[in-house]
DNA sequence: GTTCAAATCAACAAAAATCAACAAATGATA
DNA sequence: TATCATTTGTTGATTTTTGTTGATTTGAAC
């Protein structure tokens, strides 16, 4: 039906479509090709109304996502891309893995549609919904009951599935990190469902943007489990020297 | 009926099918061949319409630019929107539901983001993560293990949490329409499951767009549960006369 | 309206991919 | 083994794409 005019239509698209608007740059530098390549190919691209082209910037025509929790994905944009940039990057063809729910993850899952024959565990309808569609993907979403404000579950069913399921990697987020008290987050089900998560990798994932180094308005209190020897921390910025001298004590990688 | 032209093409076309685009030259180190035996084999693919060819890359003509379920959102889009038109004007804030999974449904999810306080039930990760980040609706995602083409579940669990429902309204869909043979689809899993809401159900709405009047070129061969006294038919266009005689005499309402 | 920075466009040379032709390799058959 | 047809890799000419440059346009601020 639509046939592509060019090797890059497909990721374009699709960078495009998850991400609703993209300037030019972004995308140049997230593909590594020039600015005049991008518009190039956009351009028959936008005249079949595939996109659309704005002044600096290329809009989805399909950007039929929930406004309430794309306006959480604009929130600190550019670090959630690039970390999921990062996380994607360690993941290959084949591998295993669980993902947790949060904007983060959310782009994570975006970023992993161009891997293959992945097998995944989440407790996010949203990722779920995302991964399963790639075909040779293997995808389970566990639990029943959703939370309203993410889609995510939190039910007896599904600690059942994650606990059940034996991967290569977790990919956690947390809502704040404090060099003393570790990942903290606000609510206790995450807390029991990153322990469940972690206990059944593994390695872990952590995935954090420079802004959660930083103090909160609204304190999360709760201790997600401690990252262990062979883990990975993702940020956009280095993290403070108090923090990444604990992390390097423990022998746990800080990737950006 | 595609009569192979090489040993390569069978390889070479799942390849490029699985990971939607490929350059020449990874297919041909991945092979094992030269770049211009990569390009002799696929030509006649592509003269057949098989596969996609631009320069520089192979580009599979099935999950190429849309994946499969994205691109039949788009199949008969004005239909299908008018038909989630009237099935979501039929649903009230406050109302219980059950809907399956299909591109009708997920439009029908869509236009249903504006109702309040809606109890729904869904086999299909789209639907679910669609509505479940509505504030104030309560949706049970029903399954783990997801299909991949569309991200639906049809396994035990599935089944269960669907059975354990009591809703007002079952909200399905059909491949195909017959006037003798009801409503017909491809998969035994997915009649299992149309029984199974439609009993959790106090009335079930068929949506169902007027092309599915027509003969299809893929005969769908099993038949969904029939329609009972009270339920609804949605369409586009006006069903065919012996269609509209059969329906009315069972009391069940046709509506557009 | 004017100004200015940023984005776009047009054009060109360099790089990359394609094609056609040919020779070497392969494999089946007599 | 010799022969013939087919397939494969290589070579060089041709075509297409790509990044760069500089001119032009756009959008926002004044």
């Amino acid at each position: 039906m639509t046939t592509p005019t060019s090797k890059y239509s497909e990721e374009i698209l699709r960078r495009v479509d998850m991400m609703g608007t993209v300037t030019v740059q972004e995308l140049s530098q997230l593909m590594g090709v020039s600015d005049q390549t991008i518009r190039r190919v956009t351009r028959p691209l936008a005249e079949r109304g595939a996109l659309n082209k704005v002044h600096g910037a290329l809009v989805s025509t399909k950007s039929a996502l929930d406004p309430p929790f794309l306006s959480r994905m604009t929130l600190n944009r550019e670090a959630k891309i690039a970390i999921a940039n990062t996380v994607a990057s360690m993941i290959k063809d084949g591998d295993s893995l669980i993902i947790d729910t949060g904007s983060t993850s959310a782009f994570i899952a975006q970023m992993l549609r161009d891997r293959r024959e992945l097998t995944v565990v989440t407790n996010s309808a949203f990722v779920a919904s995302t991964l399963a569609m790639i075909p040779g993907n293997n995808v389970s979403m566990a639990g029943t009951q959703l939370r309203d404000h993410d889609g995510a579950s939190f039910d007896r069913s599904a600690f059942q599935v994650v606990e059940r399921a034996k991967v290569e990697y977790c990919v956690l987020s947390a809502s704040m990190a404090h060099p003393e008290n570790g990942f903290l987050v606000h609510e206790q089900c995450e807390v029991d469902m990153a322990f469940a998560m972690m206990d059944s990798a593994a390695r872990s994932i952590m995935a954090v943007d420079a802004s959660k180094f930083q103090p909160q308005s609204r304190k999360p209190a709760l201790r997600q489990p401690d990252l262990k020897k062979g883990d990975i921390l993702v940020t956009d910025l280095d993290p403070p020297e108090t923090f990444r001298a604990a992390l390097a004590h423990l022998d746990i990688r800080v990737a950006r």
